[in-house]
DNA sequence: CTGAAAGCGCTTACAG
DNA sequence: CTGAAAGCGCTTACAG
């Protein structure tokens, strides 16, 4: 089992007699060959298991059809998701994903120095999905002259585009939906300070609270982990006057928070506190939890994602501008059985 | 913003005064240059902004720093939690994973079509982590010269090496907890028929079983979905002597099961039936399940497969024989309450 | 439709 | 320690 030198172009050209612009036309499409040229060459290079180097065509063409795609805590499964579809939707089009897991306890330095790394891979275009990047790097890989785009966040960078969900809008639901349960005492548990979708998820909800009047009772933490929702919950759950109503940054916390309220506290749910997230993860689905939460079209997402990224390529093949965009995907609510009503 | 076209090693020769070589060197580890060369290199790469270009390294050196990594269902949460894990200790060696994501109802030969588009981005290593791949592709892999790990399967190729967990050993103990546990009618769900995995794991359980006398009850096929595991627990459980004891193929597949038990057929867990997974992934330990399992340990598997590959590239570096290795690592018990006991 | 030639951005013997 | 030159495997004007 020793690796054979592996066949390239130039053994196909030989065998099938030709030149090597007409084996590389042969896998142009597109390109001008003539039938019986075009046969000779399919033949050589089934009989000598030629495989074009995408490597070296990378090099001449400037094309890579590699897009890289950043994203930092798995647990939450909001992302396996949004991987799975953005990875088939571009293999769909032909290009592949070169995957970077930003580890979350490292500095914004050092991450942004090995997000370097993909940018020397040359890759077409730039997706991050991960909430603890700094806003420089973006602007950095743009200014390297790929197109990037932030996904499920948004920042008022020229030049970088942007696809997430409307939270603002989703936080008002999520406030409306609480206020007509009937709760009294509404808590909002935070995900990490200084992402936008946190920032824009709360300030709908306290937009649409403030409206019918109602302040928020209490607000702690869960810098969307598992454990930090659990905390968020003791210490909200400790106060004097006791939520009975709480809207949770993102799904992956809201479970948490049902686990905590129901196994540790002792609490029903909904009876005793209402819980409403955002995302709809699968498992806000499974019956142990039935979460009612703000639905985020994940496959919309990633299609306007890929959409966009594909014009900006073509644009930028042609030169020509781009404006940037910030795209917006609706949002709705589905109801299951943690808030009464 | 017009995308800057991008500085070169020889702009940086030319800035710098040096030849290509020089620069070149300078980046290269372990090259010699002097000092004063270096530093004036240095400096104008800074001035300019270099960035090495990995692809145009790669067509000379023909090392990517590239590993492909095939999954298949990012559903059950073990695969993400390797992703993560596998992509930050390759990280960790300098290298970053191309990923490929197959779509589970594809027919075989158009994954495998798809895969070797994967093949021809000149990746140093492959890892299979789908349960769903033709043993053909990971030989066709290896003939084409690179080094290939089936994770969490196995086959006996020659020169495709795996990394499993004791599967056989796991099932034994399942069926062992199920016994001590005083089961009477024992059961098992399976997940893909043919997935080494899925056998080994059966097969152990059987053994065990019947070392103590006793013969599964019944079995049914949740082929590792969600979906698939809820509809074999009805099976399961319309028939007439309905089962006290469940052993499934996966956790994913288990929480399907309590899922169903409780909401859907209204039973209790353990006290009606006891449950019992395989994987310890995340939610296993989420309050709402606290599913006894079966412990794999996602991280020693992915550092043996790290391992593993970076050995076997630096044997093909140096054209040395390296021999087929089927690395196993170990299981054991985590008692949660889904088992009396 | 076809081929010879230059070039993509690097690395690496080979001399010096 | 350093530089000139060849080469990695492809694509793409440019002639014909």
């Amino acid at each position: 089992m020793s690796p054979t030198k592996p066949v390239t172009l130039s053994d196909v050209a030989l065998l099938a007699g030709v030149s090597q612009s007409a084996v590389s036309r042969t896998y142009t499409p597109g390109a001008s060959v003539a039938p019986a040229t075009r046969e000779r060459v399919v033949q050589a290079a089934v009989q000598l298991g030629y495989r074009p180097n995408a490597i070296a065509r990378t090099l001449t063409t400037r094309r890579s059809r590699m897009i890289g795609v950043v994203v930092s805590y798995l647990q939450n499964q909001f992302y396996p998701v949004v991987i799975e579809k953005l990875s088939q939707a571009l293999q769909r089009h032909g290009y592949h994903v070169l995957l970077f897991v930003s580890d979350g306890h490292e500095t914004g330095a050092t991450v942004d120095d090995k997000l370097m790394d993909v940018m020397q891979y040359q890759v077409d275009g730039l997706v991050l999905a991960s909430v603890t990047l700094s806003s420089a790097i973006a602007q950095g890989c743009r200014a390297a002259g790929v197109p990037v785009v932030l996904f499920n966040r948004t920042a008022p960078i020229e030049g970088v585009h942007c696809v997430a969900s409307d939270n603002h809008a989703g936080g008002r639901l999520a406030a409306q939906t609480l206020i007509e349960a009937g709760c009294q005492r509404i808590a909002y548990i935070a995900g990490l300070e200084d992402a936008s979708t946190q920032i824009e998820r709360e300030r709908g909800f306290i937009e649409r609270l403030g409206q019918a009047g109602v302040e928020v009772s209490a607000r702690a933490v869960g810098r969307y982990s598992y454990e930090g929702a659990c905390e968020a919950t003791r210490a909200l759950c400790s106060k004097a006057a006791r939520p009975d109503g709480i809207f949770v940054a993102n799904d992956h916390m809201a479970l948490a928070v049902m686990d905590t309220l129901r196994s540790e506290l002792g609490l029903r749910v909904p009876q005793d506190v209402c819980v409403i997230g955002f995302d709809n993860v699968p498992q806000s689905a499974w019956p142990a939890y039935g979460l009612t939460t703000i639905t985020q079209d994940a496959q919309a997402m990633v299609d306007v994602t890929v959409d966009l990224l594909l014009q900006a390529i073509a644009s930028d093949l042609k030169s020509e501008a781009f404006a940037t965009r910030r795209l917006i995907t609706p949002v709705r609510l589905v109801r299951r059985t943690t808030v009464t009503g």
